[in-house]
DNA sequence: GTTGCCATGTAAATGGTTACATGATTGG
DNA sequence: CCAATCATGTAACCATTTACATGGCAAC
């Protein structure tokens, strides 16, 4: 039974299929790649592994590093038709964010004019934070793969227009001025 | 003490405040504001409810509607404080996302290149499917409270960019044309 | 009189993170 | 020889979701 894939399931098929072969090796490359969009760490990700191997979407062979025991995984045939079958899939794909400085925002009409204007502040510099670092590593990395750069363009772009929405509604609250408090 | 108050409880607190009193009305209030950018779902609402009240930061009178019992919840000063307190806390707020869109595309490699068209295609109309129900909702619904709007515009604006990020992505996925296939 | 909404609740399962523990290898 | 990194694993905990269960009220 292909029976249910989970979420972190699919992470690791797509990214065995890559080539990235022990669990450590596939936990470096959700840091470098997918944790911006799916995260997942690394307790889960060994016994997760260990149920794609009973599931036979993955086999293992031990790879000696000296004294050092690794799990070297490749997909099964059955494997990689379940990661085609996954990407073919029509279903809508899960989307969702925890943005807590959106929910602060959301709130913040018990604040004065001036701490909602700040409020909108630390909510941009997340984004600042999150886009230089990824603008920093985008020259500096290589993306031996097109789609990762691609996925990770989108992460740019997203951050950059989340700190430009931020100053625009910095810009609409100081506008509607210090003394126009919420009621 | 004050001790942990869980995001869930956070969110509880700001709708309180804001004069949703009963843990339905609270829920209700959730799916038309928060859940965009921070869910919550019912069977942990209840729970959480009874917890703020024994960390005494809100308090419920019962209040019957006919034979129907049900809890009015208000914050107590201490809630307000706990509120106020979260609101102007300068520590970095949680920002994650999960975009099963993105992720399928980083891993489209393995397609050919019509399917991985195919990939961003569907990722878009999940943008576009939210962007036009959030904008009729804009057009039909009423916004009390100018933050609710404000931050209903942000994922507005945060599905429109996207959207176009994936048309743009569709160019440059058929600009490289279908002959030049991955290796 | 029945459908749909208001209202509250519990139990089980899910999915994930954090912390801890171990030990080998590599490079300075 | 020490620190960092490679490598695997387990246990505890956490928040949250889903499903189930109950019952009153309002409108048609």
């Amino acid at each position: 039974m292909s029976a249910t894939l989970t979420n972190t399931g699919r992470v690791l098929l797509g990214m065995i299929a890559e080539g990235h072969a022990t669990g450590y090796a596939i936990k470096a490359a959700i840091d470098r790649s997918t944790r911006l969009y799916w995260g997942a760490s690394i307790g889960g990700i060994y016994p997760e592994l260990r149920r794609l191997e009973q599931a036979e979407l993955v086999s293992s062979r031990d790879d000696f590093r000296g004294g050092t025991r690794r799990h070297a995984y490749s997909l099964t045939s059955a494997g990689r038709a379940a990661l085609h079958g996954w990407l073919a899939d029509p279903s809508e794909p899960v989307l969702e964010m925890r943005h807590e400085g959106l929910l602060r925002l959301r709130f913040a009409g018990v604040l004065p004019i001036e701490e909602q204007v700040e409020v909108v502040r630390r909510m941009r510099t997340v984004h600042e934070r999150r886009l230089s670092e990824l603008e920093s590593r985008l020259t500096t990395e290589e993306f031996d793969d097109p789609l990762h750069r691609l996925t990770f363009e989108f992460s740019v772009g997203w951050n950059a227009w989340a700190r430009d929405w931020c100053l625009s509604a910095e810009r609409s609250l100081t506008r509607r001025g210090p003394r126009a408090a919420k009621r």
